[in-house]
DNA sequence: TATTGTTATACTCTATAACTATA
DNA sequence: TATAGTTATAGAGTATAACAATA
């Protein structure tokens, strides 16, 4: 624990976040989305679902009935990554699989009561952790961040973005 | 390609991002990232650096030396990721292991001149990569964007969001 | 011929354990 | 005894390929 004969002198402290790459947007996303996943899955610790499973139930629950990949898309998971994730809800009770009379090649996939009932005690944790993460930038702040976010998610902006 | 017997009137086009979840900070907050990753990593191709790569250079160049352990702690990652970055980096020749002299523990890595070089043409690219990222909110709201992510990621903040 | 769900497999990223040389 | 760098290994998470059932 000691220091040699030679000091450095006083340590700088690891600056954190670094000063050269404090502003780089790609940084900027990329811890700010860490540090909310830890902050959201340890508060879904004491309940039925992590953070990926809350999504897939919120939407599974949220809209007309949905096959698997139809889930899937609007995710923006592969196939085969939904059916891991309706094979772990279904296993615990929480979704249904039932095949499409329209077109049996599809599984609807449909929440049972168990699930709207853990994703309505997920609902509260999750949008808790929300409100604790942005607290620091005030509740105006906290909407203007989210507001930019879906502005730069919009469709419209993906094409135009790529196009360039 | 076609529908069968029974229609099952207009598909719903699969909105994006699903209205379920589109308000959920941890979907905004991934799928931003993705997206500007994937602008950012496709504008580096041409380049020597991806851009993981890029945010090591401009840590190892932009402050005082640093060993390899000071710049995976100040990046958030770990000590044996950090090595094959290094690895990679010195294999092209952009940076330089030189043991330091005060504690031959110690590897000091240094930005080389090609190094500096690489960086330079990068940060370009990547600067030109987020001005269109961000275009959609206008100048003041990109900076706005920028502010509050910084905001959420002061220390000062994790002590406090973590002790709650 | 194409699509849905499925399985097996591979690949990337990251973390853990153990080793060495230094302190 | 502890730390820096390294290697080998294991674990997530995700994607690709191939298959059966159905369209």
């Amino acid at each position: 624990m000691s220091i040699g004969a030679e000091d450095d002198g006083p340590q700088p402290e690891e600056p954190w976040p670094p000063a050269a790459i404090a502003d780089r947007l790609g940084f900027l996303l990329k811890h700010t989305q860490l540090r909310f996943v830890e902050l959201l899955e340890s508060a879904l610790v004491p309940l039925e679902v992590d953070g990926r499973e809350f999504a897939v139930l919120t939407l599974l629950a949220g809209e007309a009935p949905l096959s698997q990949q139809q889930a899937a898309r609007r995710l923006r998971v592969d196939r085969t990554t939904m059916v891991a994730f309706v094979d772990g809800l279904e296993s615990r009770g929480l979704v249904q699989r039932r095949p499409d009379r329209r077109d049996r090649r599809r599984n609807v996939v449909e929440v049972t009561a168990a699930g709207r009932e853990s994703l309505r005690k997920a609902a509260l944790v999750v949008e808790d952790a929300e409100r604790r993460f942005l607290a620091p930038l005030g509740r105006e702040g906290g909407e203007q961040l989210r507001t930019a976010l879906r502005q730069l998610l919009s469709p419209a902006v993906a094409e135009q973005s790529v196009a360039d």
